[in-house]
DNA sequence: GCCAACGTTGGC
DNA sequence: GCCAACGTTGGC
């Protein structure tokens, strides 16, 4: 079982958009980076486990948590001329772009704020708190996950 | 809105 | 292949 996290920004689409889907189930479409798009491709599997990240936004921070629905397929929004994150350059034969289905499974009683995920000592290593970072999709090990997990959902 | 950090593009 | 210019991300 992998675990992941995958930023949003909440103006956009955020966890209770997600919750509020059909089915609680969204494409996680629209990611335009090479690096994550190789995870979500290649590495992201079914029944995975995410935390949705809110980026951009006035709370910063981890919002709750998703599993993975469905594996890699093209992302469609590439091929349509209307859409936003429409890429000329990719071709149905050859898609440069690719996404996954998530599903909803709990939301944070509030969100995990970027300042504490900063702040827990055991978490160095993960992209999110690097200087620069701005991977949006990225791997969390697992211990991160349980440590996260615990500070994401303790009601105080 | 500001600005640092980063990824991508394109001329050479 | 280098690297400057540019556009985007994202925290504050």
């Amino acid at each position: 079982m992998g675990y992941w996290l995958f930023k949003s920004e909440p103006d956009t689409f955020g966890i209770d958009d997600l919750a509020g889907r059909p089915n609680k189930t969204e494409p996680w479409d629209g990611v335009r980076n090479y690096q994550a798009r190789n995870f979500l491709r290649d590495k992201v599997k079914q029944g995975d486990k995410v935390f949705i990240y809110h980026s951009s936004c006035k709370h910063v921070g981890i919002a709750g948590v998703a599993r993975v629905s469905r594996e890699a397929y093209a992302d469609p929004t590439q091929f349509n001329p209307e859409s936003h994150y429409y890429d000329p350059k990719s071709t149905e034969d050859n898609p440069r772009w690719y996404c996954v289905d998530v599903t909803f499974v709990e939301k944070c009683p509030d969100i995990l704020p970027l300042s504490v995920i900063k702040a827990l000592p055991s978490i160095t290593d993960l992209p999110l708190v690097k200087k620069g970072n701005r991977l949006s999709i990225m791997p969390v090990e697992k211990q991160e996950w349980d440590l996260l997990y615990q500070a994401a959902m303790a009601a105080d």
